[in-house]
DNA sequence: TCGTAGAGATTGTTCAACAATCCTGCAATC
DNA sequence: GATTGCAGGATTGTTGAACAATCTCTACGA
């Protein structure tokens, strides 16, 4: 029965992409402009604003604001509202605490290490610094965000990239509360590159090493 | 001004405990529920029975069905239902990968590790045996659990801690899919042991190599 | 056996309403 | 002058009902 292989092929498609629910397409918005910084940390989403200006009922927005808030984008405070989330010195801290643990432990440990993810590591890392070349500092924290991303990719796990996904939304947040000079990021492209290199050289362990030093770097430059 | 000693006093307390929200009730019902094995997997939550069984409206169980789908204990297909998750192989071997990611690297880097946490760690290994010493599986388990939650613990990171436990709770999903002999976790007392002894003995990078060694063979177990 | 059509049930979403709570401004008090 | 007490208005929390969209199941016919 040729049945049988065909149903073992559609098994692989996790019951296609269901479209997105209506609360999911608002959440979507929101993060895009809290990500993107056109809603600053504080500004207070009103639930009659969102409405008028998405066209959802009240119920759609209330239940995309839960989504938001498990994502600790925003903060709901009972009976006052939602409010775009401004990362304390304390959630700095912590999410560098996950970020140390996390992205060394994937390039040490990783089980999706192999030259396919290393050699796009390579790339971005390279990326970045052709975009600092060309005096282009939105490239060069694009480039690194996604330099972080792969990092986490290595792990080899949807819960842990999920997790990444988050923490660098959250990172977002966080320079848009600390005063960072405008390049920032630009002093972290030659370690970003080493570490590539390190990578690719098989030298996981201290690659591993390395991005600690770099992490505890960027926290102590944030904090400081 | 004593005023102002007050103000600072007062700030340290991160704004009252809000009151839950109804949402937030169902969804600390339904979890329990689901956790201590009164709903199992693939069970379909009816918006209606909800309704009925909690007496909240349908709106806001619905609201609560998207907290518990972010934690991943239910799944929602639309225009089809809600079910309580039925993790999947690659769900466990996916949970594995963030199990041997965080906990060995808690237990090497975290840097809430100290006396205090460490003593909590083998007191709890220690109660497993007692435990398993009374013929008590369920008492086996509980201490497992906690013991693993204090592993997390270790990283000192808040955003850590909530992801174990999201983690442990899935992992309770998959035992109750994955048929495993009554006492699958006490296999694995003597090693919890022996890791609380490294812990204790500042051996942190031992301890996190018997993790990894631990985790593997606990996942082999559940596929093979 | 297969395909189709239709009825019934369930979810997705909206709307309107009311209670509970918060915020503002102003008067009363010390 | 500063603090407290108190309406009045605005916003959130929650509910109930309604309707469209979609799924499931059954019955029927080719």
């Amino acid at each position: 029965m040729s049945n049988d292989v065909l149903a073992v092929a559609l098994r692989q498609t996790p019951r296609a992409m269901p479209r997105l629910s209506a609360a999911q397409q608002v959440g979507k918005v929101l993060r895009d402009h809290i990500i993107n910084g056109q809603l600053t940390p504080g500004t207070r989403l009103t639930e009659e604003t969102i409405t008028e200006a998405l066209g959802y009922s009240r119920n759609t927005i209330r239940e995309s604001f839960a989504l938001l808030a498990a994502e600790r984008l925003v903060v709901r405070e009972t009976n006052r509202g939602v409010f775009v989330a401004t990362p304390s010195r304390s959630d700095i801290r912590d999410l560098y605490a996950v970020r140390r643990l996390l992205e060394p432990a994937a390039a040490e440990h990783g089980t999706a290490y192999g030259p396919e993810l290393v050699g796009q590591i390579v790339d971005v890392a390279a990326q970045g610094r052709r975009a600092h070349a060309d005096g282009d500092p939105d490239g060069v924290r694009q480039a690194n965000q996604v330099f972080h991303r792969l990092i986490g990719a290595l792990a080899g796990s949807r819960r842990v990239s999920d997790l990444m996904e988050g923490v660098l939304a959250e990172m977002r947040l966080v320079f848009r509360v600390v005063a960072t000079d405008g390049d920032f990021h630009a002093h972290f492209l030659e370690r970003n590159e080493h570490i590539a290199e390190l990578l690719a050289a098989g030298e996981r362990s201290r690659a591993s090493e390395q991005l600690r030093d770099y992490l505890d770097d960027a926290e102590s430059r944030l904090l400081g």
